[in-house]
Order: C-alpha cells, then sequence, then structure tokens
DNA sequence: ATGGCTCCCCTTGGGAGA
C-alpha cells in the first residue's frame, strides 16, 4: 500500500504532469494540496480514466486539496470546525482501504506576525483538536498533506534565514511537535532520521540546483499505522520536470495488516 | 533590502506563494 502526498500548484494547469507522475509512482492514495480550481472544474473524469476514484474540496484561484485513490472514497469531513467564517478549502478527509485519511494544506502564516500568522495558528490549533478527536477511534489514521511547517532545523538548508518566517516559528515548530505528541509519527523523519531532506524548492534563486530546499510536506501515522510503516521517500526528479510544482511528491509504503 | 519565478483571474497587472 503506497501512500503519497503532492502540492500539485494548479491541478488544470499540471493535470499531464500529475498524471505521468502517477502513470510512474503508482500509488494507491495520493493527497493533493493547492488544486487551484473550483469543483467543476476538478479533472474527475481524467483521473478516474487514469485509474483514481476522487473526493475534492475546491476553491477558486487559491488553496483546494483532494483526495485520489484505487478505491472508492468515503468521505467523512470536509473542512475543520470552531470558525464558520473560515470559507478556505484546507482539509477533507475520507475513509478507505480501512484507513481514515486526513488531507491538509496548513495556511503558510506570512508575513509573521500579523493576521496571517494568527489565521495560522487558530487553523492549527482548530486542526489539532480534530486530530485528537480522531485517535480516540480505534482505526488506522494518516494526517497528509502540506503543513507549512519547518520541524526542525535539518528541515531547512538554512536555518538562520528562516528564524522570522511563519514556517518556522518558534510557535508554530512547538505546535507541530505536540500535534506528534498527541500520537502521531513524521513517517518520513522516521526513516530518514539524520539526512537533509526536502519537499520544497522556491522557483527563485536556481533553489533546485543548489539543493535550496524545506522539508513541508508530511505524512503523520497514528500508532496503528506506523507499525506498518515499511519505506518511503521523496521523489525529488519530478521537481526536475518541466512544468513542475514547487512540491515533490512524497511517499510511504505500507505493510499489509 | 530588493528581486528573482509561476500560478491564477471578470487578466495584460496584482495577489499569493514560502
Amino acid at each position: 500500500m503506497k501512500i503519497a502526498s503532492y502540492n500539485i500548484n494548479g491541478i488544470n494547469g499540471r493535470l499531464a504532469l500529475l498524471l505521468r507522475w502517477l502513470k510512474e509512482s503508482n500509488p494507491d492514495v495520493v493527497c493533493l494540496q493547492e488544486l487551484k480550481c473550483q469543483d467543476k472544474d476538478f479533472p474527475q473524469s481524467a483521473l478516474l480514466k487514469a485509474g483514481y476514484h476522487s473526493i475534492f474540496q475546491g476553491q477558486k484561484s487559491w488553496n483546494g486539496v483532494a483526495i485520489l485513490a484505487k478505491q472508492e472514497i468515503k468521505e467523512t469531513k470536509r473542512g475543520l470546525n470552531g470558525d464558520p467564517a473560515d470559507e478556505q478549502s484546507r482539509y477533507i478527509e475520507g475513509f478507505v482501504f480501512g484507513m481514515v485519511i486526513g488531507c491538509i494544506y496548513m495556511p503558510n502564516g506570512n508575513p509573521a506576525p500579523g493576521p496571517k500568522f494568527d489565521y495560522k495558528l487558530s487553523w492549527f490549533k482548530r486542526f489539532s483538536s480534530h486530530a485528537k478527536k480522531l485517535l480516540a477511534f480505534d482505526l488506522p489514521v494518516l494526517l497528509v498533506g502540506d503543513f507549512n511547517v519547518i520541524p526542525t532545523e535539518l528541515d531547512t538548508y538554512k536555518p538562520e534565514k528562516y528564524l522570522a518566517n511563519a514556517l518556522f516559528f518558534p510557535e508554530i515548530r512547538k505546535a507541530y511537535e505536540k500535534l506528534l505528541k498527541q500520537g502521531f509519527t513524521d513517517s518520513i523523519r522516521k526513516l530518514y532520521p539524520d539526512e537533509r531532506i526536502y519537499t520544497f524548492y522556491d522557483y527563485l534563486r536556481n533553489a533546485f540546483d543548489r539543493d535550496a530546499g524545506l522539508r513541508l510536506d508530511h505524512l503523520l501515522l497514528n500508532q496503528t499505522v506506523l507499525q506498518r510503516l515499511s519505506a518511503g521517500g521523496i521523489d525529488k526528479h519530478v521537481r526536475g520536470w518541466k512544468k513542475s510544482s514547487d512540491h515533490c511528491p512524497v511517499w510511504i509504503v505500507l505493510r499489509d495488516e
């Protein structure tokens, strides 16, 4: 069972690239972020033709999250509780292959401090409180997506450059740590405890060629899923493809139960 | 300190991204 996360940065502008990667990587489940399209423009039939069912929460121009799977997905939640005025599409959750999968696109939060950072903090709190509820069920739970969090100094090419950045602010790193302590494991960091390993390369300043990256995309597993973790990695080469997103696909493999 | 790049939209310049 292969599960991936990919911030696609515009699904329609990169549909050909997405289909190419799906064919090559052959994941069973994919969490996508930054669709940048409305529901009516989501390429559902093209994906079905490629072998993937989907659930999605779109939005015009910005944000947008989707889950793809080789099996029909039962949608269990869209959006988070706690702020009825929040109209940003950043969370969708489904039940598939016997697992609960939450697909997230955390707010960026820059510039920090400021209203955008406040929104990030409050969104994170709402998300963590939902994550805690998920742990109460005796089910495999995965929280997958673009967290917009650089968890530690090992997750950025230049820590000192990010000290004043919302991705690396102490409050955000603490919130991430607290989320893990609730009962989740950062699967990629578990598999590569000491390596500088990145999932994002800025389009600017030739970041990819300089390996000036950040690790922002995470697959968090509860204890039940962690026991099945057998491999994982980052499809770094995809970032080098023409018309690539600024993020790389990240994936893990779980043993069958 | 700035800008470099790339996406999207009631587009031709601005907002957002990280």
